[in-house]
DNA sequence: CTATCTATGTATAATAA
DNA sequence: TTTATTATACATAGATA
C-alpha cells in the first residue's frame, strides 16, 4: 500500500509502529462497522494498542452481549475454522516469499533463528525481573526495602509524585467546572467504539466523518 | 469499491448479502491479522454470520486470553461490565477445554519449537508493556494524565502505595531503635492493603493468573 | 498523537462459473 | 457457499506540518 509494498512483519521503528497502529486501527474499525451494517451481523473487535490501551468496536449490540453470545455457543459451533483456514493460507504465502528471499539473499538457518529467539527471550525475561523488582518496591516488600534511608527515599519520591498528581487533578477539576466546554470530546460511533482511557484529542474530525451519527446503543461507557 | 460505489446500508438481497459477508469477513480477518503482526498487538475479532455461524480471529494469543485480558481490565479503562462474573467463569471454562485439546497432540518439530519461542517472546513483551504502564503511574509525569478519572485513579494508587512504604519505614525504624523485641506493627489498613497489592501485582496481567500460558492452537506463527 | 497529501498497493462489487 | 476475473473504489506508507 502506499508508496511501497509492506512486509507483514513487526515494524521495529517505534514511531512508525504507533503511527501505523493508529491508522490501521481506524481502518479496521471502519471495515468492521461496514460489515456489521452491510450484512446485518454482530461484530465485536477488541484491540490493545502498543501502549496498552484498549480500543473497542461492536455493532448494534454491546461488547458484552456479543462476548456472552460467543461463550454460550456449544463447543462444536465455536470452531476456529475461519481463522485457521485463513492463517494457513496466509502463512503459506508468507513462507513462499520468505523462502525466495532466503534463497536469494542471506540464508538464515533455523538454528540461528532459534538462537536469536532464545536471546530475545532471555533479554525480555531479565527486563521483566528488573521491572518486577521496581514494582515490588511499591508493595512495601521487605526484601526490596531494607534500610531506613531507602524507605525514606521512596517515601519522598511518592510524596512528590502524589503532590504532582493532586495538582494535576485540581487543574482538571477547574477545567470541568468552568463555563467553557470540557477539553475532551466524547466519541460516539454508531456503536460503542472508544479509546478507553484514551480521549480524542482533536475535534471529532477523524474516523467519525464516514460514519452517520446515531444514538449509541451499547453501554461500554467511556470514562473520560 | 469495485465497479460502483456502495452505500453503507443493509444489503437487502439475501444472496448478495451472504456473498459480501463471505468476502468482507476474509478481508477483515486479514486486516486484523496484519495489524496484530505489524504493530505487535493483541487483537480479537468475533463475527456472527448471517446464518448464525461464528467466525473468529485472534492474534498471537488465544481468543480466550484476549477476551480475558479485556474482561479483567480495571473498570475505568473499560467501562462497566454488568456480566463480568459470568464472562470470567465462562472464559475459564473455555480455557480448560482448550487446554485439554492442546494436551492431546504435541508434535515436537523444530517449527513448533520456533513457534513456542515466538509465543514466549510475545507473551514476555505484552507483560513488559503492562508493567511499563503500571510503573508509569509512579513516574509522576502529569502530561500523561488528561482526565479527572485518571488523576483520581493515580492519586488513589499513590496514596495506598505511600501507606505501604510508610508502614515499611516504621518497621525499619523500630528495628533500629529497639534491636531486641520484634517490631509491633500498629498501623491500620489490613484490608486496604489487599486492594493496593491487588492492583500492583495484578492489573491487566492478572489475566495470566487464570489463563494458561499456552496457546491452545499452537499451529502456526499466529494461532487462533 | 492527529491531519493532510500523493503514489501505489489492496479490497471488493458485479458477474459468471 | 467458494472461486476467478476485472474495473474501480479504498486504504495506507511515507513525508510533512
Amino acid at each position: 500500500m502506499g508508496r511501497v509494498k509492506l512486509q507483514i512483519k513487526r515494524i521495529e521503528n517505534t514511531t512508525n509502529r504507533q503511527v501505523t497502529f493508529s491508522k490501521r486501527r481506524n481502518g479496521l474499525i471502519k471495515k468492521a462497522y461496514e460489515l456489521s451494517v452491510l450484512c446485518d451481523v454482530d461484530v465485536a473487535l477488541i484491540m490493545f494498542s502498543p501502549s496498552g490501551r484498549v480500543s473497542l468496536f461492536s455493532g448494534n449490540k454491546s461488547i458484552e452481549e456479543i462476548l456472552g453470545r460467543y461463550v454460550n455457543l456449544p463447543e462444536h459451533e465455536r470452531g476456529r475454522l475461519r481463522n485457521k483456514e485463513f492463517l494457513i493460507k496466509a502463512l503459506g504465502k508468507l513462507r513462499d516469499e520468505a523462502d525466495q528471499t532466503h534463497q536469494a539473499a542471506s540464508p538464515v538457518s533455523i538454528d540461528s533463528q532459534l538462537e536469536e529467539f532464545q536471546q530475545e527471550i532471555v533479554k525480555c525475561k531479565s527486563r521483566i525481573v528488573d521491572m518486577e523488582k521496581r514494582l515490588r518496591i511499591f508493595d512495601g516488600e521487605p526484601s526490596e526495602i531494607t534500610t531506613l534511608s531507602q524507605a525514606e527515599y521512596h517515601e519522598q519520591i511518592l510524596e512528590e509524585t502524589l503532590k504532582q498528581v493532586r495538582l494535576r487533578k485540581q487543574v482538571l477539576q477547574e477545567k470541568y467546572s468552568s463555563p467553557g466546554p470540557p477539553p475532551t470530546v466524547q466519541v460516539h460511533l454508531p456503536s460503542d467504539t472508544a479509546e478507553v482511557s484514551g480521549f480524542v484529542t482533536g475535534s471529532s474530525s477523524s474516523i467519525l466523518d464516514w460514519i452517520p451519527q446515531r444514538d449509541p446503543q451499547g453501554s461500554v461507557t467511556t470514562s473520560c
